[in-house]
DNA sequence: CTGTTAGCGCCTTCAG
DNA sequence: CTGAAGGCGCTAACAG
């Protein structure tokens, strides 16, 4: 089902079934109507592949992902909304996870769709950031922080300050900080954030107690099992992302240990999926399908050729209390040893 | 940044630089050695598309979706999952929301996709279903119920039955039903399954309860006003779908009746969402991301050239109980009715 | 008004 | 072992 099938059945050149499609001038009512006809009884539609590498324009955003897990989905879904109406396309595109190659999936994906198929990018998460000659991109929460590239990202530091001091509030001593992983800034931060508060607050951070898990649920359920199999385990665990804090949680019921009555836990993100733990799992809220349809915004700007005022884009980020978190329980070692003036403001 | 950039650079033909690309035999050590270099030092990759306009071979499977929305990111999450492994990548297009053409889009995206780009394709939740000869496909949830196409769907019926029993057997008689669309398999077997409960239990439908939402958020906003200001509104609504039933939660909260006091609330789908509500969605559990890898284990074979044993897989669902159902309040007219002797079972 | 010609970037024969 | 030629489906110039 090609053009020249058309072009056959019509009796009349590709080329002007091409301009017919087209809506160009220079062709005949009859002949187009014919060809109209022709074209809704085959069924036929242009092919975007080949239109794309003659044309250069196809109306259609790229959305790039290592995979389609629950942060990138709730891109979607932001960016969804905000491109209707605007008369664009989506074709979100997961180059990460099937090959293999974790690392350099956004330089690939983009090279394979770029100067043809899509007008514009947005890459989510990508861990190499360079600036790109071809097509319009926008970086949402890249891995090595904002650079060349306009960016959409939220405040990690301040979200990770937060939780930790709702944990200190709570009375918890022995915080542990599940890391993603040591190369992403975005990990990096709220480690930061994590220290950052502890520090204030002149409580030590044990170096046992800082793990990576690599941002996902398979990647964390070791390190969730070593801090919580600890000889002094800690009374809280503070995981960097949804993903780990949902594994730490299973890593609880696991060896038996209540949430939140012996151990409270902390996330960040709050994905749709943080709410359907039991019980619910207190988090760092980014606003994630905000920062999708953002990222829309500013790309659909650089797409018309304008200059974006704001390149880089930082939302803010807020504590939500659920059911994880509870006060430190007595006759801990941390209650011990706070009750014993060991550690800890007054 | 095409091929020809590179063999130039390279100082060799397009065609050799093609050959060192897919690994084929007839190319000098040396020669693809030093193109290799070439391409990495560059960072060339080949553009998907021209290359499967000519090789009709891309290793990329399509998920075609009317629009990213809580539903289809599920089936995306196992689809992603499903695929890692397999060697394919995936490619999401979105047809459905722009362009406003919402009826057709399947058609529409699968002709513009297919032949090139993409070696087979699911499509989620079609309306129009025809056999198409090109690619092979298979249909996730189709409108029109199961047809020509290896399809995947969930017991509707049976799901719809077990959520209107369980409102049964807290008591409640005045069942309103917020239906999806008239046209649409999923909605018109719920509905059943809705009146099969009611009428095994002898209860009578009022059908000024019985109201189309469109399955989406904003078009059930009204019908869920509607059905609660009723003069005699119901003690329970029973959504065809979750984002109908967190609409009617919301309506509710508007008009000041409380959930589950005053009314109680079912949905069906079982979304990440349903259990961020307050209280968090009763609801009939549908396994969504499930249903995403098999619809990819069916493709894989499909496209493997293999006969797939079972064309059409339906999975279970199942009723998950959390804080918007209660046994009906006293002193509504429903119960006050039953106490009559009006409607009901013994 | 319509058809012919020339590619877009790539891969596949087929000669050299 | 390498390069030149043809064509995938389509559009943009140019002829007729």
């Amino acid at each position: 089902m090609t053009i020249n099938d058309v072009a056959r059945t019509a009796g009349v050149s590709v080329a002007t079934v091409s301009k017919v499609i087209n809506s160009r001038y220079g062709v005949a009512q009859a002949t187009s109507e014919r060809v109209q006809e022709v074209i809704s009884s085959l069924g036929y539609e242009s092919s975007l592949v080949a239109r794309s590498l003659r044309s250069h324009r196809t109306n259609v955003i790229g959305i790039l992902v290592a995979e389609f897990e629950p942060f990138s989905t709730e891109i979607l879904k932001g960016v969804s909304q905000a491109v209707a109406g605007t008369g664009y396309e989506l074709l979100a595109y997961s180059g990460g996870g099937a090959s293999g190659n974790l690392v350099g999936w956004e330089r690939r994906s983009l090279s394979r769709l770029s100067g043809t198929l899509i007008d514009g990018a947005v890459i989510v998460t990508p861990t190499v950031v360079e600036v790109h000659d071809g097509v319009p991109v926008v970086a949402i929460d890249p891995h090595a922080g904002p650079s060349g590239l306009p960016t959409v990202d939220s405040d990690n530091l301040a979200g990770a300050v937060s939780a930790t001091e709702h944990l200190l509030a709570l009375g918890h001593r022995r915080i542990a900080f599940l890391g993603g992983r040591t190369d992403l800034e975005s990990s990096r931060l709220r480690e930061e954030g994590f220290r950052l508060a502890m520090e204030r607050a002149q409580v030590p951070v044990d170096p046992a107690l800082v793990r990576v898990g690599g941002y996902r649920r398979e990647t964390a359920d070791r390190p969730a099992h070593e801090i919580l199999e600890l000889a002094d385990r800690p009374t809280a665990v503070f995981a960097a992302n949804d993903l780990m804090a949902i594994a730490t949680l299973e890593a609880a019921a696991d060896v038996g240990i209540a949430v939140p009555g012996d151990l409270s836990v902390v996330g960040f993100d709050d994905v749709p999926e943080a709410a359907a733990t039991t019980p619910p799992l207190t988090t760092v809220a980014q606003p994630i399908q905000r920062m999708g349809s953002e990222a829309i915004g500013l790309l659909v700007e650089l797409m018309a050729g304008r200059e974006v005022p704001t390149p880089h884009l930082r939302l803010p980020t807020r504590l939500v209390q659920r059911g994880t978190t509870a006060t430190v329980p007595a006759g801990t070692p941390s209650s011990r040893a706070r009750a014993a003036g060991g550690a800890a403001r007054p």
